[in-house]
RNA sequence: GGCCCCAUCGUCUAGUGGUUAGGACAUCGGUCUUUCAAGCCGACGACGCGGGUUCAAUUCCCGCUGGGGUCACCA
């Protein structure tokens, strides 16, 4: 049996792939079975190398190693789509060959009118089969010429597809809905439907276990398994991972980077267990820890649950206490200090606290905010709505009412940013303080006070490079959410009241004066 | 909106045609402890609604409701 994860390398390395990695794996290791990495980054537009690589380091990161992939090679090589294109191109000469694919020479701008006359109808979007009916040789010709083209899939007008799930039956589909898909764009390289069957064909993958968002498109990949002639693999497709409100998990409303998991602390055993108990239990109900080896042990893709799962911190964090209690002392201590050491970010941590330690004892104190996924906000959290205490007259002041919306600008433009340096940083929340008209210090208080937890820290721009991208962007995002709940800062206020008050109290006993004895009596 | 998928405590889940519906996180109590955690003990807390089928439905069927996905020359 061979399985494959597919993940396209557009991003940030996503805990999705790490889950559904997890599934292909188990299943993979449970049968004595190869589990297989492939990149399709056919999106010339969206992928990138620094993408990949981080993706790659990512899945090591969790243990979830591969028999094959891009970089160790394997016998259905290669393993990067865009090193396949030829290989699509005669697969797509085929279809067309057989009649079940044409070429198409609509435009964009024929495209966009006919979709816009459709909703105005009230009808679906589907693509109207203009150019199927040409003629196949003048189609190629005028191809040939230079034409820009496409190739669809000619999909069959009537009878329906039957996709046979492993989880879910047969969930079948009128063909007559299903849009005659573009297979090979403008540009020569394949849409994922074409690649990804083609692939998952020559690499022999027997069982396709992926997220649910694929499977309506489905009855796609097996109208092209039959036009190529090929025996499908068996589908699997697994719940989506959610937010809290059940929306599928994003990073606007969760942390979905696996960089982030990383660098808060979290052991990649504790998230490989966290991700088994999403959508899937032990044979033994009761055993909720447990590792890798214990899950390909147990593992039964029968017992795969199918509601959306909410991804949960609160759980994932006490499994992480179990496991890094598990470990015992003298690991823990190796574990940890691998954590805190690590190379080119320890001396970029150093170089920014140099100055404000006075002793080897106080490095952990200023070395604290670049570690961990939360950094306490109540303490200092006047600042991310009232901005720095230092005044200049004339300078327009943060507020309270602004506050969430400066965060979330800054969030958006710190989060298109492409590249990650101080520099650039500091452009970008300069030029999110303008657009807001608030006064400088004010934003980069509150910023600071986000990221960092503190009001006193180095240089901002310098601070945040190093902390990460990864890291501020959660960071920022629960600062909006804590100004967003204003109990937070409220509950912080009474406690603080109560804790002062309570002081007096006790001051005023120790060291009774005129004022505060009369304040006792009368108590 | 069309099509498709899904539905047990707030959350992750187990489960069966007949169970006191089990476990875990969170919450709340208690206990241990110099503190805080951790640990231990306990409490709270769920079968979405309506029809069927059946001696019996949380479980099987249908409808509804709710949630989600998808409708690109992105994957």
């Amino acid at each position: 049996m061979r399985v494959r994860i597919a993940p396209s390398p557009t991003g940030d390395p996503h805990v999705g792939t790490a889950y559904i990695a997890l599934f292909n794996l188990a299943f993979a290791r449970a049968h004595g079975g190869t589990f297989v990495l492939r990149i399709e980054d056919t999106d010339q537009k969206r992928s990138t190398a620094a993408s990949e690589a981080a993706i790659l380091r990512s899945l090591h990161w969790c243990g979830l190693l591969w028999d094959e992939g891009p970089d160790i090679g394997g016998p259905f090589g290669p393993y990067r789509q865009s090193e396949r294109a030829e290989i699509y191109r005669v697969h797509a000469q085929i279809l067309l060959d057989r009649g079940t694919a044409y070429r198409c020479f609509c435009s964009q701008e024929r495209l966009d009118a006919l979709r816009a006359s459709q909703r105005a109808a009230g009808e679906d979007w589907r693509y109207d089969g203009h150019c199927r009916a040409l003629d196949p040789k003048l189609a190629s010709a005028r191809a040939e010429a230079g034409e820009p083209s496409v190739v669809r899939l000619a999909m069959p007008l009537d009878g329906e597809t039957v996709v046979a799930d492993v989880l879910r039956g047969e969930v079948r589909t009128e063909n007559a809905r299903v849009d005659d898909q573009v297979l090979l764009k403008t540009d020569g390289l394949p849409t994922y439907h074409l690649a990804n069957v083609v692939d998952d064909h020559l690499m022999e993958i027997s069982h396709v276990i992926r997220a649910e968002e694929w499977i309506s498109s489905t009855p796609k990949h097996l109208q092209l398994y039959a036009a190529f002639g090929w025996q499908p693999p068996v589908f699997c497709h697994m719940p989506l991972l959610r937010n809290a409100d059940r929306s599928k998990i994003s990073k606007r409303k969760n942390p979905t980077s696996l960089e982030f998991y990383e660098r808060s602390g979290i052991l990649p055993e504790a998230l490989l267990n966290f991700l088994g108990t999403l959508g899937w239990s032990m044979p033994d109900p009761t055993v909720d820890v447990f590792g890798l080896q214990d899950f390909v042990a147990h593992f039964d893709l029968a017992r795969v649950s199918l509601g959306g799962p909410v991804f949960d911190w609160e759980r994932l964090m006490h499994l992480n206490g179990v496991w890094l209690r598990r470990l015992g002392p003298s690991a823990l201590a190796s574990r940890a200090a691998a954590y805190h050491r690590d190379g080119e970010r320890e001396a970029a941590i150093a170089a920014l606290i140099a100055e404000r330690v006075p002793s080897l004892g106080d490095w952990h104190h200023h070395a604290a905010p670049f570690f961990g996924a939360e950094v306490p906000l109540a303490a200092e959290g006047r600042h991310l709505v009232i901005g720095s205490a230092s005044r200049k007259k004339n300078a327009v002041r943060l507020d309270a009412a602004g506050s969430a919306a400066f965060l979330e600008a800054v969030i958006a433009g710190l989060e298109a940013m492409p590249a990650w340096q101080a520099a650039g940083i500091e452009a970008t929340l300069r030029a999110v303080v303008g657009t807001a008209g608030i006064a400088a210090g004010d934003g980069f208080m509150a910023v600071r006070v986000a990221v960092v937890g503190r009001s006193a820290a180095p240089g901002l721009f310098e601070t945040l490079e190093v902390i990460g991208k990864a890291l501020v962007l959660v960071r920022l995002r629960r600062a909006v959410a804590f100004v967003q709940e204003p109990s937070a800062l409220q509950g912080e206020l009474a406690r603080l009241e109560a804790e002062a008050q309570a002081l007096r109290a006790a001051l005023g006993q120790a060291f009774p004066t005129p004022d505060n004895a009369h304040t006792e009596v009368s108590a």
